[in-house]
DNA sequence: CATCAAAATGGGAGCGCTCTCAGTAACTGG
DNA sequence: CCAGTTACTGAGAGCGCTCCCATTTTGATG
């Protein structure tokens, strides 16, 4: 360990650390220090089936980076099912084998988070928790939903529509009142008809499409990339023109919208960024530094390209 | 602990165990048994860049499930650089908090896989290994690519087209080899200007179909399912038809081909039920009753639809 | 009721570290 | 050269389990 010793000593120990191969077991390092160096990523169930989605692909990616630079290791906890979350949970939290948690895609005041947070182990969640005293990260969703309306109505869109995600998700609220913010700002609203709700995925962003089809909006504002390219895909399907007839804004940033047709414009959100965050300050929190740690809100930046 | 107690003593401990809230902890429970509960998944750095492909959604998907079922939990590793795999591999390999292993994804021979293989850590590779005495998962990449190159031909299509995958992953190699053995048996060869490599992603496809155009084929085999969708793109921006005038059949079988333009015919391949079955290979190597544990090799399946 | 085998139980001895503490060596200034 | 510091060093007590073994209890049998 990194006592003070002469640098003779050290070296003579290194020199044999490496003659043998000695390394410190973990189990009993952990055991006499009460720190694992492991931190869980957990995914609640009710997102099991969008895990497909590049947003997952990134968030872990983050998440590794930010592990690495506190040398911890991560492990997944993907839950398919509610009583999966029920049966694991309490074996893992209260086992000691992690030093703390991320939580993350949670719908507000989900029990799997209200149950960990009632523990004393240390949690940080991805997107706002909707439970007291929760550090959190998030990204400016609100902000970037309010981006798009004012981004459509000053290019003179008329009727804009919205495809949004669940609303019990902090995403799926966020995202529709920034909008909502948005056209409030240029004295219009959104109505009814012209809203629809998706799950995030692709197959879902064309079934909103065809709700609002009906309903002739000159533009539309999918609340995920992969909504916005169901939509485009309807779009095309009903021989209507994108942006010609319909403009389509996505939120996201992957790079499906690079090469799709059109290119998409999309709110590009810091997904790794955002799993990193979450590990630093979960760090902190570890750390034990008393500095209560607040929630971060990441930006979101608008990226043009030829949907709208 | 399961041993053999009268039931009115198991009820009493159970009792306590549930008004106290006790849970075992785990480093103590590791460091006395040798046991960790602890799976890890390798994703070496060559294949960082492809994170994002459903691909590995799928297979950590799969490796959860199997995780689960043999009540342990799977810890990710993920490297962005060989020099990352060097630093992180013999901290994590030599002390003892992994029960075993599972590495994807590898170029046969991997210098990472096989420091572990020359490591007393129980491991399973995904792919072929390359590396005599590991046991591995694999779907038959060679039969998948025979099976399209026999499509292609029994519907005459005269010059067909290859975009690989990079020849020093197994994957690579297989496809590539069941291809030309599929052509082979309509006597027909792949000539050297009807061949082109890619990476897997979307726009390594796009460009290696910019290389095939100029030798006017009339069907393509993609190695994967995004470089098929690239080469449809590229095709397309040629001002040609797919099917029409050149078809595409991808390899992979995920959803994107689904809802693409046209549908891809493609190679399902069980990517879930992957590594679910090197968990359970894992898990029988933990168990160590001495059966030596083959290769298992996957089937595929081909999915017409309408880009061939 | 005595005898024996089988089932049930309790009592340590580690597992391989970390952390504290006492003790010893080295260094400082007067 | 000596006291007063400060830097090093070694020893030992746990951390909370599992696993083995000795002992006690129970049940079956003659």
């Amino acid at each position: 360990n990194d006592s003070s010793v002469r640098p003779e000593v050290r070296a003579r120990v290194e020199a044999v650390i490496s003659q043998t191969g000695y390394a410190p077991n973990a189990a009993a390092r952990s055991l006499a220090s009460n720190r694992t160096g492991v931190i869980g990523l957990v995914i609640p169930s009710h997102v099991s089936n969008l895990f497909e989605d590049p947003y997952f692909a990134r968030l872990i990616q983050g998440v590794t980076l930010g592990a690495k630079q506190i040398s911890s290791t991560l492990t997944l906890f993907l839950f398919e099912s509610e009583e999966e979350e029920r049966e694991v949970s309490p074996r893992v939290v209260e086992s000691g084998f992690l030093d703390g948690v991320i939580v993350t895609a949670t719908r507000p005041g989900n029990s799997l988070m209200r149950k960990i947070a009632a523990t004393d182990l240390p949690m940080v969640a991805i997107g706002r928790p909707g439970i007291d005293g929760v550090p959190y990260v998030d990204v400016d969703n609100r902000a970037g939903a309010f981006q798009a309306a004012t981004f459509l109505r000053e290019h003179g869109y008329e009727r804009c529509g919205y495809i949004g995600g669940p609303l019990n998700t902090s995403t799926g609220e966020d995202r529709l009142a920034g909008f909502i913010d948005g056209l409030a700002e240029f004295n219009s609203a959104l109505p009814n008809d012209l809203r629809a709700l998706g799950d995030f995925s692709e197959p879902s962003g064309y079934d909103a499409m065809s709700e609002l089809l009906d309903h002739s909006p000159d533009a539309v504002f999918a609340a995920s990339d992969g909504m916005a390219l169901g939509a485009i895909r309807r779009i095309h399907d009903a021989g209507l023109s994108v942006p010609g007839d319909i403009a389509v804004i996505g939120f996201d940033g992957f790079t499906q919208g690079e090469t799709s047709e059109p290119p998409l414009t999309t709110l590009e959100q810091p997904v790794s960024a955002t799993g990193s965050k979450a590990v630093e300050m979960l760090h902190t929190i570890l750390g034990g530094r008393s500095t209560p740690v607040g929630p971060s809100v990441l930006p979101v930046r608008l990226i043009r390209r030829e949907s709208a």
